[in-house]
DNA sequence: CTCTTAACCTGGACGC
DNA sequence: TGCGTCCAGGTTAAGA
């Protein structure tokens, strides 16, 4: 479900429900592990914890309590939800966070590639991978770019979606951002100009800035604790559009998997 | 070392 | 109605 609008919305909106209903009761699980096992030793230090802060690093999120802390990843399906008192649990509700007013915050998540651990005390160390820049930052600029391009041997679209050169751009939203910036999903790395670099950067930051103020992308099940779907899927010029007409000229969208997923472009506005 | 593929899971859409 | 196949927003171990 989740790349980083999506992420930063649920963020923000569990930002308000904490703020709201700071207080813990406890944190139950409904079963024992979805990616990884549930860290239930250390759930049970968070009853009647205080929750500060929700923070976001990369398409993950930290929740933040007095004296310790999670890392919580959304997979591809992992949603959360507020659960008034006389509402049951339903299909897929994993995890619980309870508060003391009766109300629950669950964590849903179908296929359950999402996961909660142990804070570990640096990004790096939450994914074996290690984390490359944040993409509205300032340190993901052109010029970091085209040298991280210029030895690669793979696409272009592979390498947006690298997490270890830059975070958070997953498979929508490097489509969408290849087609504002006028350059093909299948171009290689090393192919691709300063100015391209320029172009893409530029239109990365824009595209996942518009994408969080719609709320992030809406296909199929996402939406956020507050329960309101997003709408950049609205704004969707690419994605999902095979055989669709391009706003720009015309031509119809093509669709292809490039490295095992699935692609789409403008053959006449992409070179 | 780099790069690609398969696997982890469930559910929904589609074809027969 | 049912059954088989394919596909889905992510990550990563295993293979080439």
């Amino acid at each position: 479900m989740p790349e980083l609008p999506e992420v930063e919305v649920v963020k923000n909106s569990l930002n308000e429900v904490f703020k709201t209903k700071p207080c813990l009761e406890k944190i139950t699980c409904y079963r024992k592990d979805l990616r990884f096992p549930f860290p239930v030793k250390e759930f049970a230090n968070w009853k009647q914890q205080k929750i500060l802060q929700v923070e976001r690093r990369a398409k993950y999120l930290r929740i933040i309590s007095a004296n310790s802390s999670l890392v919580c990843h959304l997979g591809m399906t992992g949603s959360f939800r507020l659960l008034e008192k006389s509402e049951t649990k339903q299909a897929h509700d994993h995890l619980s966070f309870d508060f003391q007013d009766g109300t629950s915050l669950v964590y849903n998540d179908p296929r359950r590639f999402g996961f909660f651990i142990v804070w570990p005390g640096s990004w790096d160390q939450v994914s074996s991978a290690g984390l490359g820049v944040e993409p509205l930052e300032k340190d993901f600029s052109a010029e970091y770019l085209f040298q991280k391009l210029k030895d690669r041997g793979t696409v272009i679209k592979t390498a947006l979606m690298d997490q270890k050169l830059v975070v958070g751009i997953g498979n929508i939203y490097a489509s969408e951002i290849l087609f504002h910036s006028g350059v093909r999903p299948t171009r290689k790395c090393q192919r691709v100009s300063p100015e391209e670099c320029q172009k893409i950067v530029q239109n990365s930051k824009k595209v996942l800035r518009d994408a969080i103020k719609k709320g992030g992308s809406s296909i199929r099940d996402f939406e956020s604790p507050d329960q309101k779907a997003g709408s950049y899927q609205d704004s969707h010029l690419v994605y999902g559009r095979e055989g669709i007409a391009c706003p720009n000229c015309k031509t119809k969208i093509k669709q292809k998997v490039i490295g095992g997923r699935s692609s789409f472009w403008c053959s006449s506005c992409q070179d």
